[in-house]
DNA sequence: CTGTTAGCGCTTTCAA
DNA sequence: TTGAAAGCGCTAACAG
């Protein structure tokens, strides 16, 4: 239909387009008068200034993008209201996609927003392949990477001490008796993997306990493999290629072996929940027969059987703290970028000494 | 910067903008060598059309607007996969919005999205004052709801069957032996609430069981409420203007009176959350003590303690037919909207007969 | 205090 | 087989 533009309103109020937009914008004097016909005028048309053609003439949007790589992981979905409420705080809108850690899709993101003539970008990359996104960065967009940094790609990261915080859970773990410890992985692609591997490692290394490739198990972090009971329900990405098991599979040999590990880490929340749906199928107890930490917590976890011990991230503040570095360097604020939050081990009842040392369960259930 | 325009391209590739433009659409027939020329300039000079003037003269913009009402429910996630899926294969984009259930934040979304001039919408309406709602429905934007549907508004619903869905989770909890059954419920303004709400009436009624006010419980379902060991981890919607209790809250007094209900049925995914944590502050055990049952599944909550029985949705799978048909309003065609999804009740292991009833608990773990 | 006018970067007739 | 030029709806000088 005959979208009304600002050329209609002008009509009906009696005046010139330039008024229409003066009163919009309050940007330069208009008398009460005239203010008053432009209004109604707006109203009884019930115009819409468009936003294309302003953001053309502008070149500003005051939109941001906000590119996550799983919209279904509870720990992105609480960064972007971080993010969210930040903007819309400072006057600004933000467009979320997500690109389920595929860099084709990724790219496709990068291509709509860049087009869109977005005023900043929120990023966390799937750190491969990046080719979009060096191109968008070369432009003067200002971007700030959430959470995991790209190669190639020079931007302020705003994320968490990750390599800390596995290493003090793994101390935990050490402590508590445990002498093989597995960790359980994503891609190798996403720097936050990476760093976490390397608690891990050290962690170990330190004890002069092994940390050899037997310990280290590679699953698809994106879903979490067959469990009859949930086929329907469980969602597949539609763009996974299934080059990698997901947790489910990639555990069930280590589990059925005889030196099976006594304890898990897993470097990310679906990958926790795939253990424990490998667990179950292997007929394991946890914490009695195997211990287990996962990375990241969500409201949930507590409700698990067990509940779940793991090491936290302030997700939600890391969404403001991104938020508001990005509108600092929007408005072209020559600024430090803050340095990686603080995580913290929160102990549940997911861990206990093993079987056969002793030891006590280590536990403290919600009560 | 001087962000690259079609006119930089045709002059470095020696041809007029048309040429550019019509190389870049396959709009008309263009002699291989000069497309070659084209490409080339495109290529060096890192080119990209700028959506946003395309959009203004043809008055399309393959984007399409989702707004949901808590990107944190994993409800919504799933179905946010399910349209983009849907969407990217059909060549268009979805930006994708949050309402936290704040009518103010929708309308505020829903600005942004008209004027950015989106060629179709799929909602998840918060049901109230949705005057920018309907003020966008009045232009030729075509609009779908979803899940739920606005007062007022005209628009074809896609949706699951609640009624039918917690009838049957009632008369099975009635098969079971419950007479007392309570209903926690979050926002009568949305209308699954008050589908689910009737579902339950009914079933009691029928069965002429009470179902008066004192087993009716309101809850925001935003959020869990007062739990010590998680007060950093939750997320507090920003706009939560705390008129409400949240689940743990309200059901604190009934779950403590001497003719507290047996069975609960919360009609949300957190709204089960809620209530699981107001039966650990009870010292209630689930299902021994009190059984309960959950609207709408997810992947973990096999793995609650106990594991969760619930109404499941097709989740995915009503994203995908709600872009679908999205689609074809967007492409003229004369359909009739799809009739409602069905839901089906998911037997775990969180309900057993009521105490007392010689009754054996009704179980089925994952294993 | 308000109107005229020149573009923003693109698509699309109309001509050649 | 390609160019020229008119506009899409708006903002921002520049005039008055």
């Amino acid at each position: 239909m005959a979208r009304t533009s600002s050329k209609d309103v002008a009509n009906r109020a009696g005046v010139s387009i330039a008024t229409v937009s003066h009163v919009i914008n309050g940007t330069r004097f208009v008398s009460e008068e005239t203010r008053a016909k432009v209004r109604e005028a707006i109203a009884v048309l019930n115009y819409r200034p468009n936003a294309i053609a302003r953001g053309l003439v502008t070149n500003s949007t005051r939109i941001i993008g906000l590119v996550v790589s799983d919209i279904t992981n509870p720990f992105f979905t609480a960064v972007a209201r971080g993010v969210e409420d930040e903007m819309i705080g400072q006057g600004y809108n933000t467009i979320f996609c997500n690109t389920d850690e595929d860099p084709q899709r990724e790219d496709n993101y990068l291509h709509l927003l860049a087009a869109q003539q977005i005023d900043g970008l929120i990023i966390a990359p799937t750190g491969v392949n990046s080719d979009s996104l060096i191109a968008l960065a070369k432009t003067d967009v200002p971007i700030v990477q959430l959470d995991r940094r790209s190669p190639r790609l020079e931007a302020p990261l705003i994320g968490v001490d990750n390599e800390t915080g596995v290493y003090q859970a793994v101390q935990y773990l050490i402590g508590l008796g445990h002498r093989r410890i597995a960790f359980l992985m994503g891609f190798e692609t996403v720097s936050t993997q990476i760093d976490r591997f390397n608690g891990w490692k050290r962690a170990l290394l330190e004890a002069n306990l092994p940390a050899g490739d037997e310990l280290i198990i590679r699953a698809d972090p994106r879903f979490y493999g067959v469990v009859p009971s949930l086929s329907e329900t469980v969602v597949q990405p539609a763009s996974h290629d299934h080059a990698m098991p997901s947790a489910y599979e990639a555990l069930q040999e280590l589990l059925c072996s005889p030196d099976r590990p006594t304890a898990i880490f897993a470097a990310t929340n679906q990958l926790t929940s795939g253990t424990l749906y490998a667990f179950n199928e292997c007929g394991l107890r946890c914490p009695e027969d195997i211990s287990l930490i996962g990375f990241d917590d969500h409201d949930w976890a507590p409700l698990f059987s067990p509940p779940l011990t793991v090491v936290s991230q302030p997700t939600y503040r890391l969404g403001q703290v991104a938020a508001r570095f990005l509108m600092q360097l929007i408005n072209g604020e020559q600024v430090e970028p803050p340095s990686s939050l603080p995580v913290q081990l929160i102990i549940r009842g997911s861990c206990a000494a093993p079987a056969g040392s002793g030891g006590v369960r280590s536990n403290s259930r919600v009560d």
